[in-house]
DNA sequence: TCTTGGCACTCGGTAGAATTGAGTGCTAAC
DNA sequence: GTTAGCACTCAATTCTACCGAGTGCCAAGA
């Protein structure tokens, strides 16, 4: 299963066979113990039958091709960024462990209720399996076509529109005209606006009446005030599980308080997925994705089908020594359960 | 203003002049350095005339009575959270920085967009005065009657219902049932709906049609999924803004998560608001709240009111050596001016 | 009786020195 | 090309001494 297309970057160079083992056996035992590893427990761990002198030059040479570094001399090395790179490109896939497969067969089979509400316990279901935090994005109603418009009255100054979309989703957004409106003249516009735009999706244009009546006015308004809208729908959807973890998982706390700021922004998560997906990637390492403060982190994501088409991503965020076997499987399990759920529509007992 | 009622406590005894003048001293030293405080620091700081040796002897009796604590022999004494509480009940109350109350003024006289929307902002605004996270409860939607209700029809299978109800608010609500429904049923039972509920609230019981034919049952299926929905509303609305606050503000990386772990648990968030509110309080500090994981915080809440009546709070969460002058006043200005925003109808521009 | 200067004492924090030990790089021999 | 051997490096640990902020207590003074 390749985790990175060759499109933006130099074909990866393949390590020999004894480089590649030691290299993936260093990385290995520091995403379990967080510290340098040495030369001898490498000569140790791994099947190859060399000495740690025969791996210690090997190392030199990993470091001078950057997929190693010292954090000073005497110490052990520990991965970069290319390192972890290395070890993903060539991690064979994982699978779930029995008890996390039920729990989330469980899950699958048990989930009701909006598409929101599955999402946002998608992304608490996410975090717990991985133990890192996890971002569930919901798709865009950009394409989705308008099922119903309606304008109601809230008082003579205030109304609101609500439209319901083919995919289930509903917004509202207020209208505040200059003038009081008649019961009939909301009655009215809300007619003339359901002939409008029922069919019509966010993006397609819709010829407005000219005339300055009241009535007009207000589907004018309503028109405008719905397109506005359109840029806000991409960030409505998006979930962010267990970002308690953030202070489990990463030490020092600057950089927990730089994820957690990230995190705060919402928008800024759902284009950092986007572009990791952009970039054809599902795993970004470091400063892969160009976001600096997330430069201690590696991203996960998993793309979200409906019928064939994008439609959100899974995602998990952690250190960059992450489990990537077990948080892979996890995405990838995950993301296939929702693909399901929302294509199959249902898995419901 | 009294920060507390004294419903559920003994009268607070009142310490005598110069004690509470050291306490105060202490506390006030304490919340600005976070270290301990000496007696010299106090007689120093403040203007009793006495020797640090007068101060050292009080501060013994402040410990007897439980108002300060030594972390160690020979160390300065650290307010208790009593001392905490005797220093909050007889803070008199503060005024924003300049530059703030313009950052409100500003803040409100363009907020503009549906009630969500100015919550949320308003969550940020709160974080981004005091530096201490956010909690914004919205109102519940209890009372609210509904305006209008409809059943679209998304395919055979699938409807949805969405309501709209008197405060603005939509909610929607999927209903699958176990037959598939022609449109003129759908239709139908959307008109029944509206006839039923419209001016209903959720509260109310509505008579619904025996019959069993697919419209019936249909609306039957509405209206039991609408009030199913009740207990879900109370949480629908929380804001919590600044979360990468706390690991600024608190230290210990196991404290930073336990807060955080507890502000992932939104429904939580609202009934801790919503108790301390109970208890007539508008601080909680410690202990005072029984949610043992916050016992190194103290809650700030404001109510905020609509018509006279309680419709949401907001909420500040820092560390119990929190600067209670500031964030009082803060709380108490953002709330204000938004429930002059619910109220006034808006200081749009 | 309250206040205060004086004083011995406590104990966390810091700084420096010594030590440890994991791990390296190099080299000479196999 | 591999490896055992060895000198070397350097963070981390331990130990020591010591400083000093702060205390508690007491005896003298108001």
């Amino acid at each position: 299963m390749a985790r990175r297309t060759d499109s933006n970057l130099a074909a990866p160079v393949d390590l020999d066979a004894r480089k590649a083992t030691i290299l993936e056996a260093v990385v290995a035992e520091h995403i379990d113990t967080a510290l340098p590893v040495g030369s001898s427990a490498v000569a140790a761990s791994a099947d190859l039958d060399v000495s740690s002198a025969t791996v210690r030059s090997e190392m030199v040479a990993l470091e001078r091709e950057g997929y190693l570094a010292q954090p000073h001399t005497s110490a052990g090395r520990v991965p970069t960024d290319k390192g972890y790179r290395y070890f993903v490109d060539h991690l064979k896939s994982g699978v779930l462990g029995t008890a996390q497969q039920l729990q989330v067969r469980d899950f699958f089979a048990s989930v009701r209720g909006e598409v929101e509400d599955v999402l946002e316990q998608t992304s608490t279901l996410l975090s717990q399996l991985t133990s890192y935090t996890s971002v569930v994005v919901g798709a865009s109603h950009a394409h989705a076509s308008i099922l119903s418009a309606q304008l109601v009255n809230l008082d003579p100054r205030h109304h609101l529109l609500v439209a319901v979309f083919s995919d289930g989703s509903v917004i509202k957004h207020s209208i505040v005209p200059t003038f009081e409106s008649t019961h009939a003249e909301v009655t009215g516009a809300s007619q003339q606006l359901n002939a409008l735009l029922i069919g019509t999706s966010l993006e397609s244009r819709v010829q407005v009446p000219s005339r300055h009546d009241n009535e007009a006015s207000l589907v004018r308004d309503a028109v405008s005030a719905l397109h506005a809208a359109q840029p806000v729908m991409e960030g409505e959807h998006v979930f962010i599980g267990g970002s308690s973890k953030v202070a489990e998982v990463f030490d020092g706390v600057e950089t927990v308080r730089k994820v957690l700021a990230i995190l705060e922004q919402e928008l800024l998560v759902v284009s950092l997925v986007q572009d990791i997906l952009d970039q054809g990637l599902s795993v970004a390492i470091g400063s892969e994705h160009g976001y600096e403060p997330l430069s201690a982190c590696a991203v996960i994501v998993a793309p979200v089908m409906i019928d064939g088409a994008p439609a959100g991503a899974v995602g998990l965020l952690g250190p960059t020594r992450m489990k990537y076997r077990e948080a892979l499987a996890a995405a990838e399990v995950v993301s296939r359960h929702l693909t399901k759920h929302f294509a199959g529509d249902d898995d419901r007992a």
